[in-house]
DNA sequence: TATGAATGAGAATTCATTCAT
DNA sequence: GATGAATGAATTCTCATTCAT
C-alpha cells in the first residue's frame, strides 16, 4: 500500500529483467516504508497513541525491524522529525515573499488530506523525548526566521522581535490548519484543495508580514 | 451504595457546619480538582501520554477517584472537553466583530503560558474515543460558525462556504498559537502577553473576516 | 503454595487481636513471598534464565507487583542479594573458630536441597547490573574477611594476604557446594544433611585456616 | 559443494601457501573460533545472558553460522560442554594422587583470569537443556570419581560413599574458585597464579582425600 | 468517601532462528 | 561458505481499572 508497487515493479524489471516483481528483501525500501507509515500515524494519532505495531502493520513489515533500523520508537520519531525538517527547509527555504502563500498551501495540502499528511503537523506531536524536542524546536525556529526574513527584514531591525512574533503566528496558523485537516474532519477546511487555500493565505500573510 | 450525591453533600455540610471551608471529603471539590489537573496534563502532554496517576497526583487525590467520578479516563477527558466547550462558548459567543481579536487573545493567553493552558489546545488532543471526537468536532464547528457570523454574515449567503473556511482558518491560527505556547517554548511567541497578541490578531481577523 | 496459608491465618488472627500491626490485603506478605520465590529461582536458574513471570507464579501473585514493590527485575535481584547478605552476616558474623564448620554446614544445608536454597549460591548469579555486582562483591569480601579473622589473625600480619586467600578458598568451597546442591542433582553431595557436611568441612577449615 | 574439509584444507594451504595464517573461508577454523568465543562468554556471562550475536561478534563471524555449524545455541553449548569434558578428562584422568593439587591449580589458572576461563566454570552454567544437563552431570560424576579413586580407593569399599562425597567437595571447591575468579574480581583470589594456588590446594586435598 | 492492593491487557523491545542472495 | 534481511515468540514493564477495607 504505502510502497508503490507499480513504480517498484518498473524499477525492478529494469534491474533484473528476467525476474520481475521479486524484490522482497530490500533494506532501504523497508526503511522508507517504515518512515512513511510512521509519519502518517504519528501525525494523525500522536506519538503516544501510536503503537509500533500499528506502524509496522501499515508498512507491511515485521515489528522488530523498527528496532533494527531505528533502534527504538523514539529513534523512529526523531528520524521522521528530521525528514520533515529537511523537507520543510527544501520547500520553504529562500522562497520569495510573494510566493509564500503558495508555498504554505502546497505544504499543507501537498499530499491529500489524510493519506500522507503534511510534515507541519508532525512538528507538534511531542514525544517526551528530549532529543526530539530539540529537533522540533530547531525546525520551528528555522521556519519562523525564514518567514520573518522573507519580507526583506533583517534580524537587527528595531522591531525585529515583533516581526518574528508575527512570523510565528503565520507558522502557527499553517500548523493549525494542517492539524485540523489531518486529525479532524472539520468541513470545509478538511477537504480544501491547495488552490482553495492560496487566497486566504495570501490575505493572512499580507496582513501579518507586510513587506518593507 | 450511596446513590444520590446531592443528598449526601447536604448531609455533609450539616456535619461540618462549623468549618465550611475545610471539607476533606468533598465530592465536588475533588471533582473540580481532577478536572483542572486533567485539563492541564491533557493539553500539555496529550491524551495518550497522560496517565491517570499523573492527574490524580497533580490533583492531590487518590487515583481510584477518577473512575469513581468520571467512570474512566475517557470519561474524564470528555468532561474536560465539555467544560472547555462551555468556556469557549461563554467567551466567544455573541462577541461583536470588533471585539474578536481581544476575545481570542484573552482565550489564548488567559491563564499564563503553561500553568493553566488555554482550552483551545485541548480541542486537538484526540483520544481515539468516538464520543470525545464528536464533542470536539461540535465545539470546533460552533466556534467557527460564531466567527463566521460575527462579521454579520448569514449562513445562506452565496459565499457562505468561503466565509466559513476563512473563519476556520482564524480558528486554526488561534489553536496553533495556543499549541505552540503550551507545548513548545518557541520564543517570543511562548512568552507574549494578551496585549502583545491583540494587534497581530486584529490584522489577522481583519484580513480574513472582512465585515460586510 | 509458597506462602503457608495456615500459618498465615493463625498469625493473622493473632495480629488483629492484640497487635496494633494490621495487615489488610497485606503488602509486606506479598513482598516477602516475592522475595522468597525470587531467591529460589534466581539461585536455581540464574538471573537471566529466570522470568519475572516464573517468580510471580511461584509466589502466587500478579506479575505487575514485582514492579510495584521492587521497581524492576533488577531491583528484585538486588533486594534478594541484600537479604542474602544480611542473612549471611547474621549467621557467620562473629562465629568462633571452632564453630565455623557447623555454621557453614548450616548455611549450606539450611533449607533442604532445592526448596529454599542457600543464600550462598545467590552470590554468584551475576545479573549484569552494576549495583548488584557491588552488593555481591561487598558481601563476598565481608564473608572472607570474617573467615580470615576467625582464626585470630589480624589484617596487619605479614602473611595476612595468604590468610585472606585461604579464607576465600574456604568461601569458594562453600559456594561451590551450595551450587552443586542447588542446581545439579550430583549425588551423594546433593542429598547430604547438615550433619554429613560437618566432618569434611571441619577437615577443610582446619587444613586451610590453621588457628594461631 | 566441497564436502571434504580436509581435502579443502589441503587445497587451501596450497592456494595460500604464502600466507598460511590467513584463510577467510575455512569451516573448521570458523567452528573453532565460535567454540572458543562461546566458552568465554558462556562461562563469564552464563548461558542465558549470552546472546548468539555476542558470540558471533567475538568470533568475528556471521551469526547465522552458529546455526549452520551447531544447529542451535543449545547445540553450541553442548559442544562447549563436550569440549570442556574432554579437556578435563585429559587433564585430570589418571593423575597420581600427589599430583592432584597441581592438576587442579593448572586447570583453574590455566588461561589467565578472564581471558580464557577454566572449563570448570562452564560445568555450572545451566542452559535448561536436558541433553546439556546430562553431559554436565556426566562430566561432574566422572571427575569426582577420578578424584575419589586417586587416593587408591575402590568403589566397593565400605566407606566409598564418604570418599565420593569428599571428592565432590574437592571438586566443588575447584569449581567455586574458578567461578569466583572468572565472574567476580574478588581479590586476592582473582589474581592468584597457578603457583599461588598449589599450596592451599595441597592442604585441601590432603585433608579431604587422605590416601590409603 | 477514600485508599492502597491487586489485576489483566497491552506496550516496546530483544533474540534465536530462518530465508534469500 | 557466508551474509544481511526478516520473522515470531518471548520478556519486561506500564497502566487503567477493580477490589477490599
Amino acid at each position: 500500500m504505502t510502497v508503490n508497487p507499480s513504480a517498484r515493479a518498473t524499477k525492478k524489471s529494469d534491474a533484473t529483467a528476467g525476474d520481475p516483481q521479486r524484490r522482497r528483501r530490500d533494506a532501504t525500501r523497508t526503511r522508507q516504508a517504515l518512515l512513511d507509515a510512521a509519519r502518517r500515524r504519528f501525525t494523525s494519532d500522536g506519538y503516544a497513541a501510536t503503537t509500533v505495531r500499528d506502524i509496522a502493520d501499515e508498512a507491511g513489515v515485521n515489528v522488530a525491524l523498527i528496532n533494527r533500523y531505528f533502534a527504538s520508537k523514539e529513534g523512529l520519531f526523531e528520524a521522521c522529525l528530521g525528514a520533515a525538517g529537511d523537507e520543510l527547509r527544501r520547500t520553504t527555504g529562500g522562497v520569495p515573499f510573494t510566493q509564500i502563500p503558495q508555498a504554505i498551501a502546497r505544504q499543507i495540502a501537498s499530499s491529500g488530506t489524510a493519506d500522507l499528511p503534511s510534515e507541519l503537523a508532525l512538528l507538534l506531536s511531542s514525544s517526551g523525548d528530549t532529543r526530539a524536542d530539540e529537533i522540533r524546536l530547531g525546525v520551528l525556529h528555522y521556519a519562523s526566521e525564514q518567514l520573518a526574513s522573507a519580507g526583506g527584514r533583517q534580524a537587527d531591525e528595531p522591531d525585529s522581535e515583533t516581526i518574528l512574533l508575527r512570523a510565528q503566528i503565520v507558522l502557527a496558523a499553517a500548523i493549525g490548519i494542517a492539524l485540523l485537516r489531518s486529525s479532524t474532519p472539520l468541513q470545509p477546511l478538511a477537504s480544501t484543495t491547495e488552490q482553495d487555500l492560496i487566497a486566504p493565505l495570501r490575505d493572512l500573510t499580507d496582513a501579518l508580514l507586510p513587506p518593507r
